[in-house]
DNA sequence: TCACTATATTGACTAACTAAAATCAAGCTG
DNA sequence: CAGCTTGATTTTAGTTAGTCAATATAGTGA
């Protein structure tokens, strides 16, 4: 497995992650991944509000730009859920994992697969496609929510 | 298993399903059901765009009210893909089915599930949440785009 | 067929995101 | 370590998907 600023957390090592997949290692970039690490399953806006005390001129649009770009160089993964408009991201890039999100409160929890690798699992008739991954978002109701919905 | 439409397939069948549910049989709702049943997976936008010769004063806006309340009465199931941007519908509502998407050309299909009932999975460590469903997208590559792929 | 009320229409509005042009700075080069 | 080149960020605008509120219309029961 290659080097992951992860296993260190400083945010020197998130510049040479940068470098090493060939992006500049701006104080954007790394404030943006060194968030994200500490609080996976962030939105654009989120990020936004997160760095913006230490960089007060970084922009919404910036925040677009850095997640698109991370994503695309795989540091950073992309996560869309059902039961939010916006999409995510997490460091976690390494393992082929899941996720859990409770409908009532939102709050979102990774799965580990057993597997480890993408894709999982497989469809029994797949019309011919070449199956890459399989996304998977269990929706459940989170031990804080139970009490809280209404018996019928 | 109840009456469903969809093994008669008349415009007077989508009234009746309509009414059984507590709805009242609209033109614009039997026309986005009746749309919807031929071709499925579709987005607001294309649904809006297909009824309109049939029905000029229909607006967009009237068509996302009726696929909230459809959905909301469980006529039809929303469905949200990570590779687009805008929630789609369908009228196979009375089992538990998954989908592939192609991720060149956006192609949808639906993917049986064996198990037939959500949750059709369970996650090894849920982190205390009751787990209701799960939804699958499989990723990939369809037949069509294949030999599109450039070769790295 | 009339009235009651659910539903559709209209128009304004918000959130999430993308695009383009201009400015700025990372890090290579001498 | 000063200047240059180019990639990255900022700024401004625009797009897409969808919601909200008020008014008009049409389905359905009486």
């Amino acid at each position: 497995m290659p080097d992951h600023p992860a296993d260190h957390c400083h945010v020197h090592e998130w510049a040479n992650y940068l470098r090493a997949h060939g992006l500049r290692a701006t104080s954007q970039r790394v404030a943006v991944l060194d968030f994200l690490h500490r609080q996976p399953h962030a939105d654009a806006e989120s990020i936004f509000q997160a760095v913006r005390p230490g960089l007060p001129t970084i922009s919404l649009q910036a925040v677009h730009l850095i997640v698109h770009d991370l994503s695309g160089q795989g540091l950073i993964r992309r996560i869309s859920l059902p039961d939010s408009a916006s999409a995510r991201y997490e460091t976690r890039v390494e393992d082929n994992h899941h996720h859990v999100q409770c409908i009532r409160c939102g709050r979102i929890e990774d799965v580990d697969c057993v597997v480890g690798h993408a894709p999982c699992i497989e469809p029994d008739h797949a019309h011919g496609m070449r199956i890459i991954e399989a996304s998977i978002v269990f929706r459940g109701i989170c031990p804080d929510c139970e009490p809280k919905i209404p018996k019928e």
